[in-house]
DNA sequence: AAGTGGTCTAGACCACATG
DNA sequence: ATGTGGTCTAGACCACTTG
């Protein structure tokens, strides 16, 4: 890396083409991205200020900020006021992880089945209670569901919701759609909060029956708690999955083109 | 909620207060915020335009935009070009989690202590191999650490690294202090990528032996693979954690003032 | 005091979707 | 054709950090 920004002696200092489909800002992003890439920025060090890039690569302050967000949001930037903007360390710590591999189970429909397993009144336990807040003993409905991709089982899933009339929510929660529009968010949506905890669990004997797996083999538990409109707990429950199948995986720091 | 605009009969429509010190971005977020929250805009239903949101509160198109795209990365709205804005349901895909659980621990570093158990060279088995790109039977150095929050153990460590002296990369990570750089990033920063993996497993003898937990209770794994500056990896090991020191828990949808 | 990022304006043109 | 979000400008002032 040589002082005057080149990358190396072989390539041109890289400037913005107007004419492209890639907007400026993005093509700004891809240029500070390789240059912290190719070392020009180390971990930890200043890049210019905003300014003065905007003035290198004739763009106002307004594009060089939208293509500084960029990678402050992607985790390789970070920006502190009154003092610069920074090339950030990797850290474990700055990981994101998604649902992605599960998203997949339910784009399709066409390849997704639903099997109800049970569904049955119940009277609340301790913990249904505490989690909906009702009295122990209260009505809720049990439901088990199998859910299948390319009619192989996939997840299993157990949940208990309000058994509460007076509302719609019931009913629309017993169909088989609304849990896949948990997921997918193709409906209106019922739900107003939820909050979600992923367990590390075994199979117990009866998920592993269920889903062809082995008894006492480590899963992931994915427990939810949803809310209505009016701020009030209706349902909740877990999925349980293979690691093959909900897997947890993510990338940090320069990777290519992304 | 009625139809011009009002939550409901008891408040007045609110304002941006351009004396305040929060910007009007940010006050035209929560202001759409409660305006979700209060069903004006059910999920799946259109906001207004841009444009037009902009002149009912004196805001240039530039800050409403700002105060859109806050809601949007939050995952409560989703911009469809030429078509809208909309509500978003919750969908459990939706979530993304973080291990601000297991930041804690690094954050200070007078709290925190690393012991190392174990530090030798070894010869490479099939899957060190073939993670960290060396022929089988090659040098690397195992590390096996044990980490303590207020000298109480909350995680324990075992990585393996290339044993390659013409970089320095091997003196700074037998160190204790890359470790928690890793996951702090105060220091310089040796890595250019790494990929993280989240895995379900159960305690090992050894490892319950360490940690103070019962063998064969479920765990988490938080499995790295780290990659210098030039693009090869240079370690890979894993943390294993109780499921009470690694917390995976997000929230969705619309809970209060966030 | 000077430099930095943070916010904001009042326009403009473009790409895209819909009717 | 109209309306939408997406991008962009050329300034401005503010809050903050540092020397």
């Amino acid at each position: 890396m040589l002082s005057n920004g080149w990358v190396n002696n072989s390539t041109m200092p890289e400037r913005i083409d107007k004419d492209r489909l890639e907007p400026a800002y993005a093509q700004l992003a891809g240029i500070l991205r390789r240059q912290i890439a190719g070392g020009l920025y180390p971990p930890g060090g200043k890049i210019p200020s905003e300014s003065s890039i905007g003035k290198q690569y004739g763009l106002s302050v307004m594009t060089v900020r939208q293509a500084v967000g960029v990678l402050t949001e992607q985790g390789l930037l970070v920006r502190v006021q009154g003092c610069g903007t920074f090339v950030k360390a990797v850290t474990l710590t700055g990981s994101r992880f998604g649902l992605e591999s599960i998203e997949e189970i339910f784009r399709d429909p066409g390849r997704t089945r639903v099997k109800v397993l049970r569904m049955s009144p119940e009277r609340a336990d301790a913990k249904t209670a505490q989690k909906l807040g009702l009295s122990e003993g209260a009505r809720v409905i049990l439901i088990r569901r199998l859910l299948l991709r390319e009619n192989l089982p996939a997840m299993c899933h157990e949940g208990r919701i309000r058994c509460d009339f007076t509302r719609p929510l019931v009913e629309a929660e017993l169909e088989v759609g609304p849990l896949s529009d948990l997921f997918r968010g193709q409906g209106a949506g019922v739900a107003k909060k939820c909050e979600l905890t992923i367990i590390p669990t075994v199979f117990d004997n009866e998920e592993a029956r269920i889903l062809n797996q082995t008894e006492g083999r480590p899963a992931f538990r994915l427990e939810y708690l949803v809310y209505d409109f009016d701020d009030i707990p209706f349902g909740w429950g877990w999925f349980t999955a293979a690691p093959e199948t909900l897997v947890l995986r993510t990338k940090l720091g320069l990777w290519d083109e992304s």
